[in-house]
RNA sequence: CGGGGUGUAGCGCAGUCCGGUAGCGCGCUUGCUUUGGGAGCAAGAUGUCGGGGGUUCGAAUCCCUCCACCCCGACCA
């Protein structure tokens, strides 16, 4: 390619309403534009990038055994009325009507379409297993579409799909896909880690989300540095801190605390370590008749976990936190001063386990203005109703697995496989013929992989002040020939072109900056847009007999003969 | 969907309070000079001031109303 023949269009200034590093240098750099929100151009720049991401896609699974299909975007309701779907999905699908006004979905993942291909196509467990999958546009209406290309409405997706014939071949196959993730994400060249999620109502432990390691990432991972524990904090088991609880040594005592609502004021105010206090939630389970109001306790200083709460009996119907009414109602006062003591109706009250061990606490009064101190469990209150696990873990904890101490990193959701069963197949009615001659229900697994978000994750990763470090694997370019005084010096002319032909013919995807700009402005686009390798090749170098290579990543440079230079830089990424 | 905020040239912004017919930097065009880290000088082009309605002799500016976008808020690739 030469710049002179391709379109570049870089930026000093990002566009005010960038926020995070990524999308801040997409824009900078012109591989991405603003259509609407969440909604962008790709433009040739970053169309490179995503190419290469999907080759090794498709090659990994490819070699996974996996067929490449390619799936309507505009899905007739039908089909995702026979799962349920249609209304079950909320405003996050995009609906059309047709000019017969007929429902259509623009599709936002594909499981009824290509489970109605598994029904229609795979008559016989002899054709089992089976893994289809595509890369293709996908719309998610989201409630706040953000970060640019990380959290747009409209991106692309690698989706997948398995069928077998059993529980045991399914897991085949998900740990099949969960290995070709690896390997993807690894010749990427990101970091990462695989983390167990929830997997909701199916059930089991087969879900693994592979997240990319960044600061601004919009997930919380708790991982075991000392052994392979890993798990998104949705998920991953908080353990009671007490070992049992301690008998009661002080007389309750109803203290006031006005105009201190939270625990860590409260704690403040008293003079007691946070961890003494008790955090009081109340929610709200919508049943056949009236609401019923739950009252959810964490120690002061950690934070409920909604997905935990979800798993309890009563709540698993789905909950909501309770209105202002529904507080004064049942408790007798304002929020702040909430507790598990006498409330004015009652309430069930479900303790996190480290919280029912423990003793001589602080809480809410149920009387605005004022805390019990010395609060005990047994003494003073009725045992809760329900002790659970409903607390996030937090660093320092000990690990679900007795192996260390947990620690907690920040992460990008850039890949999910996901064990499904037979809730598709089910609802869909997609059998099979087995050996035995009965009908069986595929079981199914589902696996993504975020190939726009991925861009955005490895410049998340991989950036400095001057803009984006791309892995190798995945840059635009692999490496920028810069001809200082193109126009002027044919010596430079000559030697560019020669370096530029043998770095093309040795399969190395180059680019030759044949623009005639002023050298600074050539280092810095190609700085900005962050190709791995750079040759310059200068009047000046050339009287000494060299040009000169930059590493974009370490920065290094290098003065070479001419005559070796194209090898160095092939060495540097075939090496 | 709630709560806050912003819309002025491709990008970044000033001008709005106090009404008088739109400006700065970057970028773009042309010419000359310059030529190893985002050049200098000169001359230029580009605006339905988000849309519509109103008040006024006169509206980017005041009023009403739509719209778009951004930020803060709990199940996603």
């Amino acid at each position: 390619m030469r710049a002179s023949q391709f379109h570049l269009n870089t930026l000093k200034e990002a566009p005010a309403d960038a926020e995070i590093i990524s999308q801040k240098l997409m824009l900078r750099a012109g591989m991405i534009r603003k259509v609407a929100a969440g909604i962008y151009d790709y433009m040739p720049l970053a169309l490179r990038s995503i190419r290469r991401i999907e080759a090794i896609v498709r090659d990994e699974l490819d070699r996974a055994g996996a067929l490449e299909i390619s799936m309507p975007l505009v899905q007739p309701a039908e089909l995702w009325r026979e799962t349920g779907r249609w209304d079950k999905m909320g405003p996050e699908m995009l609906r059309l009507r047709d000019r017969h006004e007929r429902d259509f979905a623009f599709q936002p993942t594909s499981e009824e379409v290509v489970t109605d291909i598994a029904r229609q196509e795979l008559k016989s467990y002899r054709q089992l297993p089976r893994n289809f999958y595509q890369i293709q546009t996908k719309f998610r209406d989201e409630r706040r579409p953000r970060f640019g290309v990380m959290r747009g409405r409209e991106f692309i997706m690698k989706d997948g799909y398995s069928f077998d014939r059993d529980v045991e071949a399914a897991g085949r196959s998900y740990d099949a896909m969960f290995a070709a993730y690896c390997r993807i994400f690894e010749r990427i060249g990101l970091e990462y880690r695989a983390v167990a999620a929830d997997t909701g109502a199916i059930g089991g432990d087969r879900s693994h989300e592979f997240q990319v390691i960044a600061d601004t990432g919009e997930d919380a991972i708790v991982y075991c540095p000392d052994s392979d524990y890993a798990a998104n904090i949705e998920l991953a088991g908080a353990p009671p801190l007490l070992q049992a609880r301690a008998e009661a040594a002080a007389a309750l005592a109803k203290t006031a605390t006005p105009g201190h609502e939270t625990c860590e004021d409260v704690a403040r105010f008293l003079g007691a370590p946070l961890e003494t206090t008790v955090k009081s939630l109340a929610l709200a389970s919508d049943g056949e008749d009236a609401p019923e109001i739950w009252l959810l306790l964490v120690r002061g200083d950690h934070a409920l976990n909604e997905v935990k709460a979800s798993k309890i009996d009563g709540l698993k119907a789905g909950f909501r936190f309770a209105t202002h009414a529904e507080i004064v109602d049942h408790f007798g006062c304002e929020p702040g001063y909430l507790g598990p003591l006498a409330p004015r109706k009652p309430v069930r009250i479900v303790a996190d386990r480290t919280v029912a061990r423990m003793a001589d606490f602080v809480c809410g009064a149920n009387v605005a203005g004022y805390h019990y101190t010395g609060a005990n469990w047994g003494r003073d209150l009725p045992e809760p109703d329900i002790v659970a696990d409903i607390r996030n873990a937090v660093a320092g904890d000990l690990s679900p697995d007795g192996k260390g101490l947990l620690a907690i990193d920040r992460g990008i959701e850039v890949g999910h496989v996901f064990y499904l069963g037979d809730k598709y197949s089910r609802a869909m009615n997609a059998s099979f013929l087995d050996i035995d001659g009965k009908p069986r229900f595929f079981e199914m697994g589902c696996y993504g992989i975020g190939i726009t978000r991925i861009l955005g994750a490895a410049i998340e990763q991989n950036n400095d002040e001057r803009g984006i470090i791309w892995p190798a694997a995945i840059a635009p370019f692999e490496a920028v020939v810069c001809a200082v005084g193109w126009g002027k010096s044919e010596a430079v002319r000559t030697e560019a072109e020669r370096l530029y032909e043998s770095l093309r013919a040795a399969g190395v995807d180059v680019i030759i900056d044949d623009r005639d700009e002023r050298p600074g402005v050539m280092f810095a686009d190609w700085e900005l847009i962050g190709v791995p390798h750079r040759l310059t090749v200068g009047e000046r170098g050339l009287k000494e007999g060299v040009v000169e290579y930059q590493s974009r990543r370490n920065g290094e440079q290098l003065r070479l003969p001419p005559a070796a230079a194209a090898e160095h830089v092939t060495a540097r990424l075939r090496g």
